[in-house]
DNA sequence: CGTTGGTGCTTCGGATTCGAAGCAACTGGG
DNA sequence: CCCAGTTGCTTCGAATCCGAAGCACCAACG
């Protein structure tokens, strides 16, 4: 293991506290303006997006899976969810029929329309507004470092699963 | 309303998305430490902590709730549970009976020590030893900027109850 | 083909979360 | 004291979430 001080000076507590708040904060309400915008919530809004933004429409739910930090369990939640309102279609793949491809529906995106300007607006109003344009640029520089370095370095606890045959 | 862009560009989404993206990753493996080192939420963890930085190891129920941001009733459950488990008390304030008093056990006090260690490393490891000093400075700086902003701004929806005059 | 092991997703049980409604206590008139 | 309005917390019902276990399919090997 690296060698680790035991305590964090007020710096890295502050950099530290402050992340943690911002984005609490900011989830926060955008979830609320997704639920009344277009009653998804945040992990819904997150799968839609991405699907919308494939050159296909469509996603492995592997794949949805690793873009959003989210269990698997809960993406088959979700995407149920999602499939019975209509927004999503769900079939398994061509060329594997163990995975299930996941498309967005003419409906999803109109949905997407509905709800995207309230979105950036919210982002806009709480993350944005408050930050000269070279803060922002700032900021994504360096959380995209750390961004980097957390893919690279999959935490100790991304063990395989455990076999079933012992 | 505010006249704001209906887009982001590449800049301020990779701000947005890289925000989300760290903390929600920082988040989720900091709760499997804590859930390993001492069986606790993320939240229990941060009530903990708040208490123990207390002068007096306490804090009213509201105070709680808005250093943390969490619901009410979700702050009463892990209060519960806390309570529960010995490592913390709660008893009705003396000047409003309405309001309760949590405080924090010697028992609290010995699991916030036991947890903290590995906390700190985890929050090291993926947060701050990929940066640069002067960048956790910065992070700091700019996200406390925005924390300031939101707290001074709170959204439109923020009042579930109706405020009092000022 | 059949067996063995690995992968993709879902189901299951339980924990956590929220908002709304409810209860209790304080405050400011009459 | 009573009343109405406000505030602090809890209870309630429902939604969401996760990890573990399970099912179905694929790939490698003989």
């Amino acid at each position: 293991m690296t060698d680790h001080p035991n305590t964090l000076d007020p710096t890295e507590l502050g950099a530290y506290f402050a992340l943690i708040e911002v984005s609490s904060l900011l989830r926060h309400t955008v979830e609320q303006q997704l639920r009344e915008a277009g009653d998804l919530s945040y992990v819904q809004f997150q799968l839609l997006a991405r699907l919308g933004d494939s050159p296909d429409g469509s996603y492995r739910m592997t794949d949805l899976a690793d873009g959003v930090v989210y269990s698997r369990s809960g993406l088959t939640y979700q995407a149920q969810s999602l499939e019975q309102r209509g927004l999503v279609t769900r079939a398994p793949s061509p060329d594997d029929e163990r995975s299930t491809t996941v498309t967005i529906t003419e409906q999803g995106r109109d949905l997407l329309t509905k709800v995207f300007p309230g979105h950036i607006a919210v982002v806009h109003e709480l993350l944005l507004e408050p930050l000269a344009q070279r803060d922002v640029a700032v900021l994504a520089d360096v959380l995209g470092q750390v961004r980097d370095h957390m893919r690279s370095a999959p935490p100790r606890s991304a063990a395989p699963r455990r076999r079933k045959k012992g």
